[in-house]
This record gives structure tokens, C-alpha cells and sequence, in this order.
DNA sequence: CAGTATCCCGAACGATACTG
DNA sequence: CAGTATCGTTCGGGATACTG
């Protein structure tokens, strides 16, 4: 724990120095959590964390998803590095989607997020409902 | 890292769970990821991060927000819990913002994330002009 | 099976002007 | 100083239909 409040610390000096020397470092990060904040990327993400996995199969296991988002946010995943689209030429075709060395790598980080984000969402609702009835 | 590795893993192992016993775990992380996602959400709490600021203080450390965005979002972050609103009763009037302490609480795991970005952020530039590229 | 293509709506956001 | 109010536009993304 002490840990963490350390790396935290460090993380808030960083991000103060590059925002006072230009905002460089501030707009790659911005890039990134565009990304995490997108509706579907990060949860498609952690559904390929357990392994590599073909279009449909990817369609069922998210099914709120548009074919056309499911598409589409594959291909920025693509484009990023993260995700690898691997074709075999067999009738009919098949495509498997997995994450790359860089996509695993990411699982880290977001799993610390969405354990917070876990851990913490009985206390933000009860601040929403307490704003919410403030009078 | 082999620890990070295991918190990685145990966390991919509950995600699927959640995820087969139907999606209100997704959800719940939805509703955080979207505020990570939100343009403004983060930047904010990273600045607020170094300590409380007044309102034009904040407008000037984030120049590029309007001050729609400004209000909205510290409105948002205020009915969540995550940041506290001060006034001082002066003339002119003034209004403090800082973080509470399920607000610091945040910090940490965000700053892995950023940090990440930050560490992987060449590689995913290095993706996407060579996605690009390709003929 | 694994996609494309097109239409369309509503929310998010910026710009601008005004106020206690 | 710390906001509110209003207008206008962009664009994410859903619905639907079609294809190699």
C-alpha cells in the first residue's frame, strides 16, 4: 500500500512536470485513454484475455455489440498493435482474433482499474444518490 | 511482475465469471470506463492530484477545456464522490476544489494505466504507421 | 462465416454571450 | 470570481440491408 501511495506520487510529479513543459506527454496520454474510454475496446479486450477467438464467437460473447462496432473497433485494435487477426483460407472462411504481446501487456494495468473501479462502485452510487436527493 | 502477472490473471478469471453468470459486473465497469473515457474526467483528477485548486486556478492549468466542460465535468466528479467543493464566503466569492479520499483513492490505479500508456506509447505509434502503410 | 454499405439520430462538445 | 444559458455542429454508434 505504501507502494502504491509511492508510485502514485511519482506518477502526479511526472504529470505535473510535462504539463508545465508543454503538453506533449499530456495529449499521448489523452490518445491512450480515448482508447479505454471508447464503449468497446477495453471490453473486448478483456473478453480476449482468455484467448483467441473468431468473429462470431466474439459476437456472442458480447451481445449488446453492433456487427458494424464489432468490425470497427477490431480494426483499431489492429491498427494499434493490440489485437492480431490471423485468416485461414478454409471454406468457409475463418478468422481468429487474439491479443498481441503488447494487448497482454495491457491486461495489467486495466485489471487494476477495474478492480478499483469494482471495489469502489458501491460508494460512488450512494455519493450520486445522495447528490441526487440533496435538497 | 510475476506478481503483476497472477493479479492479471486472477482478474481475467473473474471477469469471464461475471461475464457467464450474466453482464452486471460488466456494467458496473462500464459505468467507471466510461468516466475514464470522458475527455476531461481524468485530467481533471490528475490536477487536482497536487493539491485543491480554485476554479479559475483549473482553467488555467487546462487551458484547451471550456468553461461548459469545466463546470460539467467538476459537477460530474462532485456527484460521484470523487472531488469536494468548497466556498468561501468572500467578495469576490471563491471555490475550492480538491480531491476526496475515495478521489485519491483513484489515483493509483490510474496511474499504472498512464504509466503504461506513457511506457507503450512508441510501440502503438510504431503499429499504426506501419498499418498504414501497408500496401 | 465474416464482413461492407448506408441511413439516421441523439448526445457530446465548442463558441459565445450574459450574470450574481 | 465563478459560474449559467443558448445555439449550432460534429460524430459516435445503432438499425438495417446486402455480399464474397
Amino acid at each position: 500500500m505504501q507502494n502504491d501511495l509511492e508510485t502514485a506520487a511519482t506518477f502526479v510529479q511526472r504529470w505535473s512536470e510535462a504539463a508545465a513543459g508543454g503538453n506533449t506527454a499530456r495529449c499521448t496520454v489523452r490518445n491512450i485513454l480515448d482508447k479505454i474510454g471508447d464503449k468497446w475496446s477495453m471490453l473486448l479486450v478483456m473478453t480476449l484475455a482468455t484467448g483467441a477467438k473468431r468473429f462470431n464467437e466474439l459476437h456472442r460473447q458480447v451481445p449488446d455489440i453492433s456487427q458494424k462496432m464489432l468490425t470497427q473497433t477490431l480494426r483499431d485494435l489492429q491498427r494499434d498493435g493490440l489485437v492480431a487477426r490471423q485468416v485461414f483460407d478454409t471454406q468457409p472462411p475463418a478468422v481468429e482474433y487474439r491479443l498481441t504481446g503488447l494487448g497482454q501487456s495491457l491486461i495489467v494495468p486495466l485489471g487494476f482499474l477495474i478492480n478499483w473501479a469494482d471495489e469502489h462502485f458501491s460508494r460512488i452510487d450512494a455519493a450520486r444518490i445522495a447528490y441526487d436527493t440533496r435538497d
